[in-house]
DNA sequence: CTCCAGGTGGCGC
DNA sequence: GCGCCACATGGA
């Protein structure tokens, strides 16, 4: 039996086909299906949410165990924890920015595991999100248990050949080189959301085939630093139809998701 | 066939 | 510091 929450100032949907989360898909009947550790259930309906998920103990009955505890953890995933109003209030007062908050109006910066989060992306490179999807689901297929997305110590020892076979393409060795310098933890990921946004940065910096653009990426997505602001070809293009210079503060990174996502919205590419 | 995709590192200048 | 370019792979 689902849990209800009441998710008011959220859309389901925008939050889970922005482009920041690679696993989501969403059924004819409206379920949208993911892994956050066990597999999600999520489906909403105006300001009701709908979740469930496969390891979830039983919650009373007729679905009305609603009480904090039992969805603490969707809560947080979604951010459903912020008031998007006092975000949006912090953007910059911008007629482009402002219709693009509107079109998506509910969108929410998700915290989703640091590391299948840093990996997708390093995958990300100058690829279309539909192979990035394809290339993670193959990772997770071969690597991974009951369809996870596979540990760091999974990947670092895994082969280059085997890489290879998910479409990683030249991508292979940055993300094996990556999951060996974090399992032998030359980098540790579970620290990046307590530090200052800056070092946190410079620490993923030190990753081979990490740039500024996937390390804010894995900054925004996954270790709630909202002022992470990656720059892509799209965000490119969106930022031309804004004054120059215009600054974002310190939810940049949630007005960077709106904008690229009306960017990609408005273009009607996948 | 050519161009491009939620980039990055290495090179020459 | 800048501007090119290679890097794998598949879709338009």
């Amino acid at each position: 039996m689902p849990t209800r929450i009441n998710a008011a100032d959220f859309n389901l949907a925008a939050t889970l086909e922005c482009g920041q989360a690679f696993r989501w898909s969403r059924g004819a009947d409206g379920w949208y299906t993911g892994i956050v550790g066990e597999v999600w259930w999520l489906r909403q309906t105006g300001d009701i949410l709908e979740w469930d998920c496969s390891r979830e103990p039983a919650r009373g009955r007729e679905g009305t165990a609603t009480g904090p505890r039992a969805g603490s953890r969707l809560q947080h995933y979604l951010s459903l924890d912020h008031d998007l109003s006092a975000i949006v209030a912090t953007f910059p007062d911008e007629p482009h920015l402002r219709a693009a908050v509107q079109k998506h109006w509910g969108l929410r910066v998700l915290r989703q595991e640091p590391w299948e989060t840093l990996a997708s992306f390093i995958a990300s490179s100058t690829k279309q999100i539909v192979q990035i999807r394809q290339i993670v689901a193959n990772l997770a297929r071969r690597f991974g248990e009951n369809d996870a997305f596979p540990a760091v110590e999974t990947i670092a020892r895994a082969s280059l050949p085997e890489l290879q076979a998910c479409k990683l393409g030249f991508r292979a060795k940055y993300l094996h080189a990556a999951a060996r310098r974090i399992d032998r933890g030359e980098i540790r990921l579970a620290e990046l959301p307590a530090m200052e946004y800056g070092r946190a940065l410079e620490e993923l910096l030190k990753l081979d085939g990490v740039g500024d653009k996937i390390a804010n990426c894995t900054l925004l997505f996954s270790c709630g630093h909202d002022e992470a602001f990656p720059v892509d070809v799209w965000m490119k293009r969106a930022l031309k139809r804004l004054p120059a210079g215009t600054t974002f503060g310190p939810y940049a990174g949630w007005a960077q998701q709106y904008l690229f996502y009306h960017e990609r919205t408005a273009t009607e590419l996948n």
